[in-house]
DNA sequence: CAAGGTTTTTGGACCGGGTGCAAGAACCCA
DNA sequence: TGGGTTCTTGCACCCGGTCCAAAAACCTTG
């Protein structure tokens, strides 16, 4: 598999001394299959996180167009439900060692280079989710806060080591004081 | 100049469009001659900004060694006055372009990418000017919130337009509400 | 089993960003 | 005028990423 052989060299040789066409080649696949399964190579510091964040972003935007349906609760009720559902279903063995071990793998640079896109992207769809109960500036405010407060958590998760609580446990902690500020909320600057 | 070149042609193809030798052959000098003044394509985008942001680096960095010297106040009266310091002396002719211009020429994306390494750079000087006053995790979230208070004024700045009030102005307005809270700090999560 | 179509893999050519190096030009200072 | 330093240039190279067309693998259906 290419993950596996690309953790591997990773961890030989770190991440820039690694290229395409050697981790195909420890796979058994051309190099151009690679392209297959990935955008790019630093895709592959993000498996285990793009997963949970393509999930959560879709989770979003159905909940959102289904708007008067099952879910109950204000807007932000709904979006604290939907982060930690999504953090509870995120496997416990998929710790992304791309930021476990970036010091040793020299993963930081291309981490910080990849990260916008993706934090971005859900600070977007959060934004829309409750875009109908705010102010546009509001919203975005909500949607930027919320990712920073998701980051912490999976951060704090990360670095707890193999004896770390379930993700759920750090996203709630860090997302409640996060959002606690805007449930009865004036509104935008003067 | 190749500044004047690349802004030329980003304007006229867009900037994914646009190869580093045209931009050398526009300004009449060799394509190696541009890694002798930018280190990166993407260095490009923040000429402008790059000079104000390092300005602020080196100001935090000698004013934080010269501990007790001239400068009062607590510190986040002393950060505070630093970065208006830099904004009000950054020139008002000084408008990023791949900012203001980003659908235009296309720059969201290599902006995104090489945003974190400069934002990232600047929040870490501003937690070691701090961290004589503060606990490692605040001084850590004050860089953090200085650097988001920071770019939301720069960007209202740039924003605003040909009108536009100066950049300590829209600054100064981000940054009071972002400290506000730390004056009296309690400390660390529990 | 065989035929036919779809998906996946592959090779090859190509482009552009970035590095390293060594030769040459330009510049500066005595 | 000469000599040293800095700047520029050309060249070769690596790597990531795109495009395309041929071939292989796969799946389906008769």
């Amino acid at each position: 598999m290419l993950e596996d052989a690309a953790a591997e060299l990773f961890l030989e040789q770190g991440y820039p001394a690694t290229s395409i066409e050697q981790i195909t080649q420890r796979a058994g696949v051309s190099r151009n299959t690679f392209f297959n399964y990935f955008g790019a190579k630093a895709d592959l510091l993000w498996i285990d996180l793009d997963h949970s964040i393509a999930a959560l972003v879709g989770a979003l935007a159905t909940s959102g167009e289904a708007s008067v349906g099952t879910p109950s609760g204000t807007a932000l009720e709904r979006l604290r439900a939907l982060i930690l559902a999504v953090a509870a279903e995120h496997p416990a063995s998929r710790v992304p060692w791309a930021f476990s071990q970036a010091e040793l793998m020299g993963t930081r640079a291309d981490l910080e280079a990849s990260a916008p896109a993706r934090l971005l992207a859900l600070s977007e769809a959060i934004a829309s989710f409750v875009r109908a109960e705010f102010s546009e500036f509001i919203a975005r405010t909500i949607g930027s806060v919320a990712v920073g407060a998701i980051a912490a958590g999976v951060a704090a998760w990360i670095t707890a080591g193999v004896r770390r609580d379930p993700l759920q446990a750090y996203v709630a902690a860090a997302l409640a004081p996060a959002l606690a500020g805007f449930t009865d909320t004036p509104g935008d600057p003067s």
